[in-house]
DNA sequence: TTATATACATAAGAAAATTATGCATACAAT
DNA sequence: ATTGTATGCATAATTTTCTTATGTATATAA
């Protein structure tokens, strides 16, 4: 995946935004709910996903319950309030960077159409 | 500008893309072009900028062009044949991207309205 | 003479990835 | 039997790509 390298900086947004439309999910469950909606072309490899979900929780803006399931141990993540407040901010925060690259590198595109 | 932490990875296809639409351009007026356009939100840093000139000059993508004007010196950067190639190459890549982004974060957005 | 603008550049440090590795269970294939 | 793939967690070493700070130099406005 060449594309891969792009997710610099939107990491945070994609575990927030997915866990404010799923209630709780866990680490796996994440990197395969992203490859489903992206047709494998974004892979959210461990080593950045495990270190972010522990960056948030420490920040307080996730929650884990631990459960087993058919043996296995699954860390369900889920939103706290201050989570939920985050996620607003950091979607407009993307979607306006996202626009302003399109300004850059496509002067013809229109914001109004996004 | 909160904004800007969110550049990661673009930059090299923005300088680019602004050389393939301006010919040629020196190191400030590229800071100034990117100012402009998205007005004042997002501000390329000198740090950010010239280690990336020099990379694409040192990878064969730009050549430069040294003229006195006004008693400064100004480093003119213009893209090379591969330089070339490669911008539609970056841009599909970043626009892919950003559509894959979309399908995560927003799973009403339809790819078609770009 | 101080601040701002223009114009280049590099160095130290931080942030956020990749890559590699490790542990553990389950199931399919050779 | 044992090898590969999938599920599930985690961390360490390294690399990439920024920010922040610093340095040099000229010009102009306050």
């Amino acid at each position: 995946m060449s594309n891969n390298n792009l997710i610099k900086g939107s990491l945070q947004t994609i575990i927030l935004k997915l866990l404010e439309e799923n209630d709780r999910m866990y680490g796996y469950e994440i990197t395969q709910k992203v490859k489903e909606l992206t047709a494998g072309e974004i892979k959210i490899t461990e080593g950045a996903l495990y270190p972010a979900l522990h960056k948030l929780e420490a920040d307080g803006l996730l929650t884990t319950e631990i459960e087993q399931v058919d043996n296995r141990v699954r860390k369900y993540y889920s939103l706290t309030k201050d989570g939920q407040k985050e996620v607003d901010n950091k979607m407009a925060e993307l979607q306006g960077f996202v626009e302003n690259l399109q300004r850059i590198l496509n002067p013809t595109w229109n914001p109004g159409l996004t």
